[in-house]
DNA sequence: CCAAAAGTGTTCGGCTTACACCCATGA
DNA sequence: TCATGGGTGTAAGCCGAACACTTTTGG
């Protein structure tokens, strides 16, 4: 009997702002199955396409969005998890500043918002436990590359890394031990310029510096940034 | 345009000996294309199958064998990966030990054997790949969950461990640290048994506390085995 | 002058590392 | 008695954790 199985891919993309935290890119269905219900950007890989264009096409056609960190995630194939037919999706994880794009639903897609990873709605298919599985490898992949800084600014105060590791691995940081270990990494350059918030001292402002840290990979160097 | 993508699975199935060091399972492809040549065990995943299903009905088809650790591992799907169509594939990572399995060569596959990786033949595909990042993820791995006792005998003699992990990072271990390390953790039991190798002095065997193990990692024990 | 956030050093304890000699067995 | 592999403890240094006050700005 001929082998019919679907293959799609499907990307959590994952954003981060100051206020509120971080959020993941769904699009709201315009199509059955689980029509006007939320979903990841994905769809059917078309033939002679690899894996990574199906996903990043998908992305710029749903959701009009290029990421700027994009890692394969695992490969969902239960022959339960779409009501239609057997099909597998190969999920990816992407990292994006969310204030470098304008969200623009097409095609598929009805709609695309960011969603806070702590309020999410109701998602079609299995792919909330895709999202559970997308937030379990940030959490640790943060702990051992720096990869927090494909979604902060290009120039951040340090109090917003900070920010971002407490958000992402749920307890608190001491502020000098936190500084003293991203700095002893010898991967961020120390601007001259500084930020205004709201209130408080302006602070300093930081670049990651990719090169350097190439540099410092290539030697077996390590990073992790345990707590 | 109707989809026309080919699902399979591939396995790269670890073994490990005190001699030979650690092996990879292959089986040699009966037909075309790369007819003849070694490849990983694996094939097309049937309609209404799960991927896992897949992996271990191929595994006991084509090389008679049962793992006793599977894990996914990565999907490979580049268009241009087999010469007749576009294929992809899912590949899984399994531990064995060799001694518990008679090898049996069936439906697929003319042979089957274990080669050590360090002596890999031409393999068919992008096996070679495939197995490279299995060999990156085994190194990883062991560095941070004890899936090693997967390889060894039921009851070992420490210094099995100690080999094993030489063997696999590639570099020497001191045995007092290594020893203090590991019954640090609290995840083996001493018997009082030992065992006599060739020459020199009897030596006491371990065991696996995989209930012991589970246990602690619920209470969110880490273990980190880093040299 | 008050509130808000940024910036900064030191001490202590535990873990990792380095290191060398004796023991039990078979040939 | 020799060769082979098994077994064991201690000291030094480094790294991570805990901890609080001062500075700069805007309102």
């Amino acid at each position: 009997m001929k082998q019919e199985i679907k293959v799609s891919v499907d990307a959590v993309v994952f954003g981060y702002d100051q206020e509120s935290g971080v959020s993941v890119l769904l699009i709201k269905r315009r199509n059955e199955p689980f029509q006007k219900m939320w979903a990841l950007p994905g769809g059917l890989v078309l033939n002679g396409e690899s894996l990574d264009e199906a996903v990043n096409r998908e992305l710029r056609e749903e959701a009009g969005i290029d990421v700027n960190y994009l890692e394969q995630l695992y490969t969902f194939g239960s022959p339960e998890r779409d009501p239609r037919n057997h099909a597998i999706s190969i999920s990816y994880f992407g990292l994006v500043r969310p204030q470098d794009f304008q969200l623009a639903a097409h095609t598929d897609a009805e709609d695309v918002a960011w969603f806070n990873i702590k309020k999410l709605p109701k998602l079609a298919f299995d792919h909330k436990k895709i999202i559970d599985a997308a937030i379990k490898r940030l959490r640790g992949k943060i702990t051992y590359e720096p990869v927090g800084f494909e979604l902060l600014d290009k120039e951040f105060p340090f109090s917003d890394l900070e920010k971002l590791y407490q958000t992402l691995l749920d307890h608190e940081i001491d502020r000098r031990n936190f500084k003293k270990k991203i700095i002893g990494l010898g991967i961020l350059e120390e601007l001259d310029e500084t930020i205004q918030r709201k209130s408080g001292r302006p602070a300093r402002l930081f670049k990651f510096n990719k090169k350097k840290y190439f540099e410092l990979k290539e030697k077996g160097y390590n990073f992790d940034i345990f707590f």
